[in-house]
DNA sequence: TGCCAAAGTAAGTGGCTATTACATATGTCT
DNA sequence: AGACATATGTAATAGCCACTTACTTTGGCA
């Protein structure tokens, strides 16, 4: 029962840990392919297993793709909180290190990325989603509210808070899209968060 | 042939112009059920025609879907040019404008919107889409040009225009995928909007 | 008028999602 | 150990979809 325990606590079976292997797979499907260039069969192929198994560990679809997404959140949210974290020479570095965080992840797993912003197939309404979003935003008022005076009011650290983010998910949307024939380097990249940045918290 | 191709004067033949019939019955769709919610069978089935019709006007799904992303980008240019014209108060106000502008249409069009950006089948290289959305950049440019000081470096225009992009095509984004919950009445987002633009103009 | 190409249809191919009926492995209970 | 409920798997299938092919209809024009 207690030999390998993983992440839902699903005990394998018959070939091991089907649901996390099509998780995964479909994770490198995403990449690979994009959002909507996959498919379940396809997965299942790749995994070695027959078109129907999936379902016995998914109801159908768009729970793989979230399960996918949710690894991808929190994923980042790791990140984001390291990279925070790691950030300790000007006070606003950490706030700029965020920015960096987010439009790297943006460019290394687009298509993850994509999935955890573009899952609008009934998941309107997605507490896990949702809440592991805001644990995502919560870093960056964590590091808003660290760089504020003493007392400000809560509804000013969000509004910069919503302000960094806004600017962070346009950029990495417009970036990893190619609406814009920028190619920044990592260090001008580095410059527009800090300027962005400065803008933001002035 | 391509000897009709005027695309604002096709000639109808049998059941009167029907590829522009079914552009107009897909952006419906879209916006009713989502990109990827619909089915060009669907939409032949609403245009009154068998399945098989539309690749008579179309070499594949992408190619409508295209068009309809094509039409939505130059609605929206037109009422970004629009809307910067009819701004005539403070020096800043076109520039604020056209971030309301932007956020107004996502809201209204969120499935065309939502098109627009996330064409990534086959249309990361199309000279059309990128002329349009060009041409869209363009107004902004042109507003932050009026803005700024005479002589301004083409450079600090175009980087000025990035910014405001950011911001107000992440805004739009994280608004349609409601990631806040911060429901901003149309004043209160126009003052962030103009916080914004003089966050990034000063 | 007769021709031809554009525009339409019916039927078919192959793929996908999801379900159903059935087969097999596994931990538990006695 | 043996039995059993259940979790996990398969094969077969239904229904939908994108797209193709072969054929028919229609409208403009030489």
């Amino acid at each position: 029962m207690e030999k390998t325990e993983k992440q839902s606590g699903k005990t394998p079976y018959h070939h091991g840990d089907l649901r996390a292997h099509l998780v995964e797979t479909v994770r490198l499907l995403v990449e690979e392919k994009g959002a909507d260039g996959f498919s379940i069969s396809e997965a299942a192929r790749r995994a070695g297993v027959s078109s129907a198994a999936p379902y016995k560990h998914f109801g159908d679809r768009n729970e793989i793709v979230r399960a996918v997404a949710l690894g991808g959140i929190e994923r980042m949210r790791a990140e984001m909180d390291a990279a925070a974290q790691g950030a300790k020479g000007d006070p606003i570095a950490p706030i700029a290190a965020l920015g960096m965080c987010y439009a790297a992840f943006a460019r290394r797993e687009t298509g993850v990325f994509r999935l955890m912003f573009g899952l609008t197939k009934g998941h309107d309404e997605d507490p896990e989603l949702q809440a592991l979003g805001d644990a995502c935003f919560d870093v960056v008022k964590r590091e808003v509210r660290a760089f504020m005076p003493e007392g400000t009011p809560e509804a000013e650290i969000e509004r910069r808070s919503y302000m960094l983010h806004m600017f962070v998910h346009g950029h990495a949307f417009l970036e990893i899209d190619a609406k814009h024939d920028l190619d920044l380097s990592p260090d001008q990249e580095a410059l527009l968060m800090l300027d962005v940045a400065q803008r933001v918290m002035r």
